[in-house]
DNA sequence: TTCCTTGTGAAGAACCTGTGATCGGCGAGT
DNA sequence: ACTCGCCGATCACAGGTTCTTCACAAGGAA
C-alpha cells in the first residue's frame, strides 16, 4: 500500500488514487499565508484530495460541519483563541486529524498543542510535500483505527451490494456470490453506469495485467448473470458492449425489446537502501 | 540477544496509571547518542512507562516480539539497512507508533520516511518532553482504535462474552476458552456481524502481519466452535466465508436450508488562552 | 459469406478449509 | 530443579469449492 517515493523529488510525485481506494480525504487548511495556501492548494489539487482553505478564523461549529477527515492550521491566525479553538476541535472530533502548520515556536508551546490533541506540528517555513506526508500519516493512522464501519451498500434494481458482507442480496437473500462473483460486481457496480472495458476490469479484480486471449471476465460475467438471473429475473443487469466491454445498470426485463423475436428464455515497491545520512544545513 | 521486554528491565519504573486508563505505554529507544538516551530514559521513567533503550540495530522480528506501543528510533543508527527497515516494521506491525528522531535530514527522506510507515520524525537536537507529546500524540489514535475493554458483556444467541472476566458463558456456566480463543471470539462478535477476512483476525488477535499459509485462524475457529458446540449445541456461531474469512452470528442450529438473510446495516482541564505568538529565534 | 467477438458447458487444476496429530515452550505444582 | 499438563504453533492429509482453460456454438460486423 505505500509507494516508496522512489523518485526523490518531492514535487514530481505522481497524483494517484491514494492507496485506501475510499473516498478522496476531505481536507481544509486554515491559515494568511497566502504563497503558501496556493501552493499547497495546488498540490492538493493534483492528489484529488478534496480541500478547502480559509484564511480567516472558523469557528469550531463550521469545522465540524465541514465532516473532514484532517485540518492543517496556523495557530496564528485564531488569534487569542488559539488554544481554545485547538481543544474544542479535537475534543469535539476525536476523529479528525489536525497537523498544526505554524511559525517558529518554542517547545513548549508544540508539548502543549499536542497535548491538547493536535497529531503533528510542522514549523514554517516546511515544504508542501513534507505537510502532505504528514497529513497523510495521520489520516493512514486515523483510518486504520476505524475500520471502515461506514462501507455504505451499493443498490441497483433488486440488488443490494453489501461490502461488509462480501456479498449481495435480493429481498434480503444472499446471491451466494463467490469471492471473485463478489469484486467483479462490485467493481461494475461502483462504475455507477459506464462501460469498462475487459483490460481494465481484469486489471482491478485480478490485479494484474490480462493476458491475451483469457476469457476469464467473459466466463466470471456469464456465472454473474446466472446468479442474478436466478435471484431477480424481472431484470437485466449486465450489459455487453461488442468489442469493448461490459455496462452495469439495473433494467427491467420487460422494458427491453419490442421486437418480433420470441422473448428467449435466458435459461435458467522495493525501495533502494541508500544508507540515511543526515543532511547538511 | 536481547531480552523481550516481558521481564522487567532493571530501569522501568512501576506501571503506574497515566491520563490514559490502560495499560502502560510500552515504547522502544534506538539511539546511539548516549546523552539523548539518558535524558530521556529518566524522563520515561518518570511517566511510568515501559521502555527499553537500545543501541545497536535490532532486527525487525526482535521489534516484533517486543509488543511495543511505539518505537522511537535514529535511522541513522541503522545503517545502510534504514528505510528497508522502517518499511518491513512499519507493514509487519501497523499498529505500531513509529517516531524518528534523527538528525538533520532533507525534506524527500521525511517524506519518504513518512510514506513508508513512519508517523512522525523530528529532528534532532529536540527536547525530550516533545519526542514524548509526539509519542503520546501518535499513540493517543491508536488507543481510540482498540476501543474494546468495553465492559459490557457482548451477548448472542446463549453465548455472552464477558470481556471482564476474559471468558465466554452459556447459561452461566464458562465456556473455558484459552486467551487466543477468547480474544477471537470477542473480536468476531465485535464486529457485529460483518464478514471479517482471516488477514484482519491475525493481524488484530495476533498483533502482527499473518504469515502466507498461516493457518492459525482456521485451527482457532475450530477449536472455539468444538467448545461453543458442547456447550451451545443448538446454536451456531461461526460462519465461513470460502475465500475470504469468518462471521459470528448467533443462528439456531435447524433453520439450516434456507438461504442467508441478510444481517441489518451496522449500524480536558479549561486552558489559559493566552495567545498563541511565535517564537522569535 | 467470412472473420472476429461473445456465450456456454464441462473437466481438470489449483486452491481453500476442516481436522487430527505432533512438538516445543511455559508455568504450576512437587 | 524436575515433571506434568496446558497452550499455542505447525504440519499433513482429506474433502470440498472455486478458478482456469478449452472447445464449440452463437451472434455481430464487414
Amino acid at each position: 500500500m505505500l509507494r516508496a517515493m522512489t523518485d526523490q523529488t518531492p514535487t514530481s510525485a505522481v497524483p494517484m488514487a491514494q492507496d485506501g481506494l475510499g473516498p478522496p480525504l476531505r481536507i481544509a487548511v486554515l491559515d494568511r499565508d497566502s504563497g503558501f495556501l496556493q501552493v499547497l492548494g495546488k498540490r492538493l489539487e493534483r492528489l484529488g484530495w478534496e480541500h478547502r482553505v480559509v484564511s480567516t478564523p472558523l469557528p469550531v461549529e463550521t469545522v465540524v460541519a465541514m465532516r473532514l477527515s484532517a485540518v492543517v492550521v496556523d495557530l496564528a491566525c485564531l488569534g487569542a483563541q488559539g488554544w481554545t479553538w485547538l481543544e474544542r476541535l479535537c475534543s469535539e472530533l476525536p476523529g479528525l486529524g489536525v497537523v498544526v502548520c505554524t511559525g517558529q515556536s518554542t517547545v513548549a508551546q508544540r508539548v502543549r498543542g499536542l497535548r491538547l490533541g493536535a497529531d503533528d506540528w510542522v514549523t514554517k517555513p516546511c515544504h508542501p510535500e513534507e505537510v502532505i506526508a504528514r497529513v497523510e500519516a495521520v489520516v493512514r493512522r486515523r483510518r486504520r483505527s476505524e475500520p471502515g464501519r461506514d462501507v455504505a451498500a451499493l443498490c441497483a434494481g433488486e440488488v443490494e451490494i453489501r461490502p461488509d458482507q462480501f456479498q449481495a442480496f435480493v429481498d434480503g437473500r444472499s446471491v451466494e456470490l463467490t469471492r471473485r462473483e463478489f469484486e467483479l460486481i462490485e467493481l461494475l457496480a461502483s462504475a455507477e453506469g459506464r462501460v469498462l472495458e475487459r483490460e481494465e476490469i481484469y486489471q482491478r479484480v485480478w490485479g494484474y495485467a490480462m493476458a491475451r486471449g483469457d476469457r476469464s471476465v467473459d466466463v466470471f460475467v456469464r456465472k454473474l448473470r446466472q446468479k442474478l438471473e436466478r435471484a431477480s429475473p424481472e431484470w437485466r443487469y449486465i450489459h455487453t458492449h461488442f468489442g469493448i466491454g461490459y455496462r452495469f445498470a439495473a433494467e427491467p426485463v420487460d422494458a427491453a425489446d419490442e421486437a418480433p423475436v420470441a422473448p428467449e428464455a435466458v435459461g435458467g515497491a522495493p525501495v533502494s537502501d541508500e544508507e540515511f545520512i543526515p543532511a547538511r544545513r
